[in-house]
DNA sequence: TCGTCTAGATTGACTGGTCAATCAGTCGGC
DNA sequence: GCCGACTGATTGACCAGTCAATCTAGACGA
């Protein structure tokens, strides 16, 4: 938001917009530490200062970016932890969510997880209630499913929370460094593997 | 290594030794980039050019400490995965080594994932290829598994292995950023639930 | 219709501080 | 007196953030 008290030009509100864009790809490019707020007002075609006109640090830019992505990603697991349907489907639809959210934005999601998703120094530390967010709402949908006897209750909820979170950010890490191929239809395959491998454990086996 | 070509007297080495883990302290409580090399200087209790002496660069004592404890690991995960044993004690033994050694050395371990595993940006990207190691031993045992039809083999070996060692790392971010207790019991525990979770997902059901 | 006033938008040179790395030199054992 | 161990002040590069100045576009009175 700009600092102003009173209503921005719209034009003002596409450079704001133009900044935060060229951030995301420089971010993604060069990493956060290794980027100069200079270069992003270059990515950007704008004056060096303009940058500290919107935003009161190079780090509240990265803030900006990381909120407003991850509140999307928490508004939709809100969503699939209250509806219906099975645990599996409820936890595939969180998998699916983020590995939606890479196949549309692969720069913007490279940068989360990269710079804030596991970068537990820097701002995963700051964001780490936005984060743990997320994980508490796997951890809700396998303790209700434990609680409706659907899951093996002997593993602890929050403890699956971590782990899933932990196998998805690696393998969307895996396809940010190439390491693994990151073609449309791996992504559904990554999706069913995931829940295939966690839910696999979790499923009570008798009837 | 010293830089020297010829023998160091044996009170060198000390000094080296004491760099290298004045190093641990200071990156295990500062991160690596907060950290000066004053910082390990004086936490070393020696002079800031010694460092200088012994090490070409900061990053050259990061690189140091991680390619210790990092080839002892690989060194561990090769005799398990040659070794005989069900899959399930395989990947068992496997969790158990890393959460062993973060029980025997949390600060060195913390840096390690911190700094090295998870920063797929700095040092993640210089050692990927002994980071990937790891993962392929994991990838080897559960294909041989499946290739004795002792797991089901619709799940792609190497997909297991970054899931494996991104949940086992997540949870140790837990740890080390007491998200988690880390006291004694849960060493054990938290071994017997990632290879219940991820075994139970493999294993057939079939007798 | 025009001047001019105001407030935000925009510019980029500059400052202040930080640190990794260097280097010229001292010390002590052999 | 040689050689490696050791010292710490200095240097040189880098860069986030500041700031004083300029530029617009609409508001408003005459």
């Amino acid at each position: 938001m700009p600092e102003s008290a009173s209503t921005p030009r719209p034009a003002a509100i596409d450079k704001r917009r133009a900044i935060l864009d060229a951030a995301v790809r420089v971010f993604a490019r060069q990493g956060y530490h290794a980027t100069r707020v200079a270069d992003i007002a270059d990515e950007a075609g704008v004056a060096y200062g303009l940058v500290y006109h919107y935003f009161r640090s190079k780090e509240a830019v990265m803030t900006e970016l990381f909120t407003e992505r991850w509140s999307l990603l928490l508004a939709a697991g809100e969503e699939v932890q209250k509806g219906t349907g099975t645990p599996r489907e409820k936890l595939g639809a969180i998998a699916g969510f983020i590995f939606e959210s890479y196949r549309y934005d692969p720069e913007l999601m490279k940068v989360i997880i990269i710079e804030v998703t596991r970068a537990a120094n820097s701002f995963g530390r700051t964001h780490l209630p936005e984060i743990r967010q997320a994980y508490d709402q796997v951890a809700q949908i396998v303790a209700d499913a434990q609680r409706a006897g659907l899951f093996r209750d002997d593993i602890d909820p929050d403890f699956v929370g971590m782990s899933y979170y932990g196998a998805i950010e690696q393998l969307l890490s895996g396809w940010v460094f190439e390491l693994m191929p990151g073609e449309d239809a791996e992504f559904e395959r990554a999706r069913e593997m995931v829940v295939e491998l966690i839910c696999g454990g979790l499923e009570r086996r008798d009837g």
